[in-house]
DNA sequence: TGACAATGTTACCAACCCGTAACATTTACT
DNA sequence: AGTAAATGTTACGGGTTGGTAACATTGTCA
């Protein structure tokens, strides 16, 4: 037995997950290295030894919370092959279950929040994935055959950030509890309003 | 002339000014009260005297945001009287306006979101003026004839936080930008399905 | 067993931050 | 003018935080 490591994972991986738990409780600027290394049962110097500064540590956070994002995209992919429509359907359902359960990779809008008029590292990091959550999602509505594919990806982006934040502030008692049901209506409103313009008409 | 207060607003005015614009822009627990007091033009001492803390001022702040939010509300009604489809129709350019504008009361949502996990003063203040909020655009929903009037008010609310959060983080080009006219659409949307049961069927 | 890397422990530093004390200064009002 | 309140200035204390140094411990592999 010369791999332990089933039962307990490295300090590495610890540390990750003790940081990316605390950092969406409290906020990035809310918690400590300290704490982080307590609550990852170990210590502050091994920290420090893997990752450079708390910011490093941020980022390596961010990062893995976008690797994670990856796959969600790929099973979405396999759940339907060729077929966008029921993608783009699953990919709202499977979006509220990202805002509702707790283990959410919430960091990255966490991130972009808080590090907002300030030059943290992860910022552009973050800008990043988010570009690539944003080209995804538009192949998809467009795959999907909606009139204005720009325009919807801007609703579902903003109906799944407010959900997210919604969820921290009020809970499941908040509007981001209906969150599947309300991005349901709308994808139904953008597919049936197919050759005619809005109603504001701004047309791209 | 005994009111010189014209050019010059009082010290507790500068302060809770900055305090507001420097709680947006790095947050609440990325600025310091030293430099609050020194954006003011005034200084730590002051501030101490007309709040007894930090928190205290926190709490100053999110009920200015609120006040003015009821003015908000008070225009509204002003401007269409009799008229709850204006008035929800106007809701929307409006507060679209207070997405993009740089002085819109973002306080409310920052505390919110900064503030889980801990028990600031600031937090219940921040639950009461969103329930009221939520109580008017229910009440305007209701009254301007739309079939499910709480599931628009959730998705007008997820709307509404996913775009001033979008627009904290990308500016002007991010999807915020366009939260007019997506929510014009999801207004049209939830106006056009009167009779009819909406797509996931929940009636409420 | 011996050597070496990874991890843990303790202590420490400099910087920052909230809040207070004591004193100086300006302003407002009679 | 004169008094009192409000404001400004300086300094300080206790606490926390990010980050480092030095040393002890554990585990791994030959």
């Amino acid at each position: 037995m010369t791999a332990p490591a089933r039962l307990a994972p490295p300090p590495r991986e610890r540390i990750i997950d003790a940081a990316r738990d605390l950092f969406r409780k409290h906020g990035i600027k809310g918690i400590g290295v300290d704490a982080i290394a307590e609550a990852a049962e170990s210590n502050k110097m091994t920290l420090y030894r893997h990752f450079g500064s708390k910011d490093d540590l941020v980022v390596v956070c961010i990062e893995r919370a976008a690797a994670e994002a990856e796959g969600f995209w790929a099973d979405l992919k396999a759940a339907h092959p060729d077929d966008p429509r029921a993608q783009l359907q699953d990919w709202v359902r499977r979006a509220g279950e990202f805002v509702t359960v707790a283990h959410c990779n919430c960091e990255l809008l966490d991130a972009a929040a808080q590090l907002v008029e300030s030059d943290h590292p992860a910022r552009h990091v973050v800008e990043e994935i988010r570009k690539g959550h944003k080209r995804r999602l538009a192949a998809l509505c467009r795959d999907a055959g909606v009139a204005e594919p720009d325009l919807l990806v801007d609703a579902l982006t903003l109906l799944i950030e407010g959900a997210r934040f919604n969820w921290r502030s009020t809970g499941p008692t908040g509007a981001a509890a209906r969150f599947v049901a309300i991005a349901e209506t709308v994808v139904t409103a953008f597919m049936a309003k197919s050759p005619c313009g809005g109603s504001s008409g701004r047309a791209h």
